[in-house]
DNA sequence: ACAACTGTACTACCAGAATAACACAGTTCT
DNA sequence: AGAACTGTGTTATTCTGGTAGTACAGTTGT
């Protein structure tokens, strides 16, 4: 059963977005395995405290790109071949990184500035 | 006058706040200077094909942050106290590196890796 | 068979983002 | 004074995200 724990709702970005890219990030780690159960529509969105439609709406969108696998009346499950969790884990960083580096330079911050930073972050937020 | 040359829109985030991140960032950085004057609503938006009450939005709440100056009538122009451009420029850089390292963790990747991607990049958008 | 789940579908409603089209008043420059 | 800008305010409309509630059919376990 995949863990929503660590999941965390931020502004600024729709909630079906966020669950949508929390499956695909645990996906490209590994942390989610295929065939892996996921959490009816309901018991999700009462732990995360949404409407259920909301669960759905990401359910349905994962399912139309073929990583979750759903049948009426039954459970549904994740499904991700090697070559789809390659390409989740390379488009992910990518798209995020690249967005972050943009934004790093206009701060004015050098490369080196930028990985000094991250380390810090990287041992504070291990807890 | 503040270029808006380097603006890049995205998907998933208001476009009013896109603009104001801008803008702050340029603060931050030092690329725009106290006192320096802002396009008007009609060219920027114009400019950015949006609509000016968006732009006009984006500068309203600016002035509410006490970032931007207007009187009715007359030109618009930024306004930001030495100690303001160091609190945006902390606040801007620690939010989306924290953020950033949340996901890259979850992504399974070091800060070793996560370094070493980022430096390529920084090379790699340098034109 | 029955109860308790599951996915799926639908309608209605509300808030925010964005567009569109104005109107009005103040400033600036010639 | 007049033209051409500027900021400001208003109203209406459209679209999307999210909530709320309901209904129905398939699956599962007892």
């Amino acid at each position: 059963m995949i863990d929503f724990a660590g999941f965390v709702q931020t502004e600024g970005q729709p909630i079906y977005l966020q669950i949508m890219r929390y499956i695909k990030q645990g996906l490209a780690a590994g942390t989610i395995a295929d065939g892996e159960e996921l959490s009816s529509r309901r018991a999700l969105s009462a732990f995360l405290t949404v409407n259920p439609n909301t669960v759905q709406k990401a359910y349905r969108l994962l399912e139309e790109e073929g990583l979750v696998q759903s049948h009426a009346g039954a459970k549904s499950f994740v499904c991700a071949t090697r070559e789809q969790r390659d390409a989740l884990r390379r488009e992910l960083t990518e798209n995020e990184l690249r967005g972050m580096v943009r934004d790093m330079k206009r701060m004015g911050l050098t490369a080196a500035e930028a990985m000094s930073l991250i380390g810090k972050l990287y041992e504070e937020e291990s807890e």
